[in-house]
DNA sequence: CTGAAAGCGCTTACAG
DNA sequence: CTGAAAGCGCTTACAG
């Protein structure tokens, strides 16, 4: 076990007191610039890290943000979106060598019980909030704690907490008129839970597109998000009537699910139906035929927020962000619809 | 902003020292029950919980652990595995109040800095190490480091670390004898990478069942785990010869993956092909025609490591563990192979 | 059974 | 420009 290097031990060899290394080693006036130079070096020959604990102590920071994921185990590690935004976040973080804890609860009233513990412990110096709902308690709790935060999510809905966000309303918008211009009349769009923010801009935006474009039928189907469920509810579409010619999805584990299923069905895709996934991941590449898709800059996305997150803390004022539009990317998967 | 309480203000109005009030909450002897009791309840009322930074610093632990996660971006998020096992881990960590730190890196240089890292800051008490090698250099420097850790694979190659690991030869050998009694002569694998422990164990198991039943033909493939190299590996089997009846793949996407490039080629599956994935999801059961899979409790798994991390910082003696074995669930992708 | 004190390793006013 | 000291909020021997 080797031995941790100290501050104290670094100002006994430059034979300086331990407020001039702390000086010396944060960049700030109070040392020579030769006397500096002289701590760093030892510094780093002597492999000092600041010892987290002490340093949040003192400085009353933790050094660390927090992120809680509230799913049911039945869907959780399903969807690849997660894993890249955990993963954009993450990098964004290491850099600025700030740890990011994880923790993962059934519910929202677990989500806000791990808040208040963190924040009581002084765990964390702020949070990513994901999953934004119409009626978000946790938006309250936050505000109330005082605990910074980022919402991943909106626009709206998330109180006086800096959000970044993404398109929904204007990509749906894109993708119906891209159907329709194909042909399509009767397109439906199997939906994640209601409660969920973007689920429901989604489908206040597909409402007013296909009254827009005069559509035959446009129905929503709200699903829990997983392929289950996805697989259920474009079994119930295809029974029609009236039977879709295109579905949309709001996820890719579900559009590949409704693809399995169209084929079980003995519905050829694209030739019967045309199917489009929100959210590029490989699985819409490796499916046959291989899907057309919404596809987002996930891990770029989580790095916005770390961005934000991180700059909030520094004292800057931040406000909402909006990410770039989601890109429509045609593969296979959709085609004009049967005469 | 809510007030914070410490144990000062607790000392305070309860009219005693800090020190019976840190005995009192610890639970150690000290102080009379009817004092431990008082100052519990205060406790409670005032909404006090250690300031984990002052605790962290003076007891000489984080009270935290840690996991590094090094893949590239491109199969990160795909596999439900992790997401799983984070799950578990994470369960029954937040059960004991241990936070998890988690890191997201490209490669094993990477995660080995972030351990020197945590280290040197005293950041986490322990490591989760996963998707171990043959010869892992990050076991020597956690080993150096002292810094304790519980390997999440094996068995063997993971120096005086604990393991928690699974019978992957065992699995193996069940899986090809189920295909053999089926039928099947030409059994092909569809494996991770060459580099990885587990690959390793089940190719050489593999090789040896295939040989002890003397089968026509046993291919193994190499891959990144990424469906598009799953994807890459079927077709180049299926253009045989020898064209193999049945193919085994080293995860869930992958064996999704291959079952729609046979769609693709026109193979059908399972008259022409039999299917099976190691390690069960929903991808496997929404797929056409459902997966027969080899299936863990990929969250017990987590939670397994993470009870045996705890109790080795507890200062117990950890041996290693063996998980349950995989149970083989038979669903519509493996049949007699074509006469 | 209880209190006063030192210490964990930093940061940060405050004198010199 | 530098040093001595207090303080962050806990834990833990050590006296009484």
């Amino acid at each position: 076990m080797t031995k941790r290097a100290t501050i104290a031990d670094i100002a006994k060899r430059a034979a300086l007191s331990k407020g001039a290394v702390s000086y010396a080693l944060n960049g700030r006036p109070g040392v020579s610039e030769a006397t500096r130079e002289r701590v760093l070096k030892l510094a780093a020959e002597m492999g000092w890290r600041p010892n987290s604990a002490a340093r949040a102590l003192s400085a009353s920071r933790a050094g660390a943000l927090g992120l809680v994921m509230a799913r049911p185990a039945s869907t959780l590690g399903v969807e690849p979106f997660f894993m890249k935004l955990l993963s954009g976040i993450e990098n964004t973080l290491a850099a600025r060598s700030t740890a990011l804890l994880l923790q993962v609860v059934p519910d929202h009233d677990a989500e806000v019980e791990a808040y208040r513990r963190w924040w009581a412990e002084r765990r964390v110096d702020g949070i990513f909030l994901i999953d934004l709902r119409i009626e978000d308690k946790r938006v309250l709790v936050l505000e109330e704690l005082g605990l910074p935060a980022v919402v991943i999510g909106g626009p709206g809905h998330h109180g006086r907490l800096p959000a970044v966000w993404s398109d929904d309303a204007s990509a749906m918008a894109m993708v119906v008129e891209y159907l329709a211009a194909l042909g399509h009349r009767r397109v439906a769009r199997v939906a994640g839970p209601a409660r969920m923010l973007h689920t429901e801009l989604r489908t206040q935006a597909f409402g007013e597109v296909a009254e827009r474009l005069a559509l035959a039928s446009a129905v929503t189907v709200a699903t829990d998000y997983s392929p289950e469920q996805g697989a259920q509810a474009t079994r119930r579409l295809l029974s029609g009537p009236p039977r879709p010619t295109a579905i949309i999805y709001d996820n890719d584990v579900m559009a590949v699910a409704g693809t399995s299923v169209a084929h079980e069905m003995g519905v050829d895709v694209p030739r019967d139906l045309s199917i489009v996934a929100w959210d590029d991941s490989v699985l819409c590449e490796i499916v046959h035929p291989p899907l057309t898709v919404l596809s987002r800059d996930i891990m770029a996305y989580g790095a916005r927020a770390a961005e934000r997150l991180l700059a909030l803390l520094d004292g800057d004022s931040v406000g909402d962000f909006e990410d770039a539009m989601p890109r429509l990317i045609a593969r296979g998967s959709t085609a004009r619809p049967p005469a």
